[in-house]
DNA sequence: TTGTATGCGTTATCAG
DNA sequence: CTGATAACGCATACAA
């Protein structure tokens, strides 16, 4: 079968019987337009099924009604992406936005920035993995193109949305305490991470809320073998009877490590990781954790960017913080009940 | 900064003293251009730093140098989502072709993508989460629209790219076999998935080109628990000593049921499993497994799309088997090498 | 080999 | 309130 030529808006002002800057004015819900018209018009564009050409719209108002967002390089694997993604794109969708994918070929974290605006392959832009000083945000401020940030900005100007790692990590803190726990040990990632030095404030403020001790911190890097091997040196040194940790996969070391001592994670210590990966619900005991809500983040990010495109007024920017789910599983059960 | 005006390709024209249409030649590489010409056109891009505007560039043509592929629903979340996606972006961009990512709002399977095209969305589609007779095959061939699958399709005329899950499950069997293993399970999900059935094939192939035993076949719903309780009847009826699992989640699941039993998978009972979630390194002993090379699948589906997108013979279609890489871990130690 | 003119589908401006 | 028409940036005949 021939593929057919897509009807254009001629077509739909020929079988309406109008010009065509009445079909684009209709389309565009522009004022003035007779409902009897308006009718006309919408009937023969239902009966040929038309839609404006994406192409065709941008080149008069230089605007694609695209939105972009760069994969982060292959760093760590992100379970997460699916939910985020889907949600961008079908939050974008609602304000008649679709969304391009790119990614970084380079060193330089704003080539495919420039390389994209450059061809006006984009409208906007969504950011993760945002450092301090990031240069991409310094960038596209610098040229007045509009972007929200999943991440944490110093510039007050900014969109940025962010997880509340240190409310989250208090209140997992703050729940360990409530089933008897008393002595906390915290293993988190070296200084210097703004995520990480975040998480530890909670780490610290819930264990003070809490009034139980904190008897050891240490810092490692995000590995599933340091902290399995972290175990031993850290139960013989200090004995604590829950280990809040900044990430599942330290958590998941942990608790594989207490299982090499002969300690019940769970039962014998309490352990709480951060993030919800699948694989803390595929372990047992399953892993008291906390999820990032990647839905709520997306559809917020989006929302902003989208009246930031629609450049009226100056739309409220700022940070916001979004506080995780607390996820309980048996990795934090009440020592004191019976079960296995 | 005020935002400055995009270079068009007049302002190209101009600074290299040359017409617009020479520059629009050099830049498509047409023949019979002088290299005087040549090289004055390209120092003039250069020094602008312009790139053709795809909106601009697309109305002409009629082609959008864009690719679309479809999130799928929120099914199971895909942890490899992350390097598919990476792989067709990148290997889109060394085709000038960009990416465009849209999703499924409603029930109807084919709705977004005849949305998509009516409004010249994209040139060409990846699609994934093949079925049998899957709608949006018929679609698209119906139309002539270029597009590539990843999965298995009837008709050997559409380009098809899949993971060969019997050859897979087949070599995990015959290295379980080669460390010692006579008593083999399998579990696999019930009839009627094609993926399911493939690799049950595979299972079955394994044993028997091991000389080994089949002691059980069990099919359930993909799930962790369905996994773990799953084996107590079956080490009661059957007692074999490999499981061979359809999937990472079940054989996780099956992992701890074994725990549970006071048996050490890998020590005493082999698994594997199939995927290569992340939890399935993040977990003691590892689960030996196979991973979907989604990198070299991506790359291949992408190449095959650009070149049914160059539109000059029919290229050369048809379905391509990719095998899985076994990942071996300590599920599937050699049981008679001394060692915890 | 290079330049000129036309058209792609849409929006915006303005005259009716 | 509606309809012509120019303009958007580029490719593609076609003429020079």
């Amino acid at each position: 079968m021939a593929r057919q030529r897509r009807p254009t808006i001629k077509d739909v002002a020929t079988a309406a019987g109008v010009a065509v800057s009445t079909v684009s004015n209709v389309l565009n819900d522009h004022p003035h337009v007779t409902d009897a018209t308006r009718r006309k018009v919408l009937d023969a564009v239902e009966k040929l099924g038309y839609q404006a050409s994406r192409a065709a719209k941008s080149l008069p108002g230089g605007r694609t009604h695209l939105i972009a967002y760069c994969l982060p390089g292959d760093e760590e694997p992100n379970p997460a992406l699916d939910v985020f993604l889907h949600r961008i794109v079908a939050t974008a969708a609602a304000s008649s936005l679709e969304m391009l994918l790119f990614v970084q070929q380079g060193h330089d974290s704003v080539e495919p920035y420039r390389d994209l605006l450059r061809r006006g392959g984009a409208d906007g832009f969504v950011l993760s993995g945002i450092e301090y000083d990031d240069e991409r945000v310094a960038f596209l401020q610098d040229r007045d193109i509009p972007f929200v940030c999943f991440g944490r900005v110093g510039d007050p100007g900014v969109t940025a949305v962010d997880v509340d790692g240190a409310a989250g990590i208090a209140a997992a803190v703050e729940h360990v305490a409530g089933v008897g726990r008393t002595r906390f040990a915290f293993i988190g990632w070296p200084d210097g991470s703004a995520t990480g030095d975040d998480r530890l404030r909670g780490y610290l403020d819930g264990v003070e809320r809490s009034r139980a001790a904190s008897v050891a911190v240490k810092q490692v890097r995000n590995d599933y073998d340091r902290g399995r091997k972290l175990v031993a040196d850290l139960m013989e040194d200090s004995r604590p009877d829950a280990i809040v940790c900044v990430s599942d996969v330290l958590a998941l070391g942990v608790m594989d490590g207490l299982r090499a001592l002969d300690l019940r994670p769970g039962a014998d210590v309490a352990v709480t990781g951060f993030d919800d990966v699948p694989a803390s619900s595929l372990t047992s005991p399953g892993l008291t954790t906390l999820r990032q809500p990647m839905d709520r983040i997306g559809s917020l990010l989006v929302e902003r960017l989208v009246s930031q495109l629609g450049r009226t007024a100056p739309s409220p920017s700022g940070p916001v913080l979004i506080e995780p789910d607390l996820i309980i599983r048996q990795s934090t059960r009440n020592p004191m009940l019976a079960d296995t």
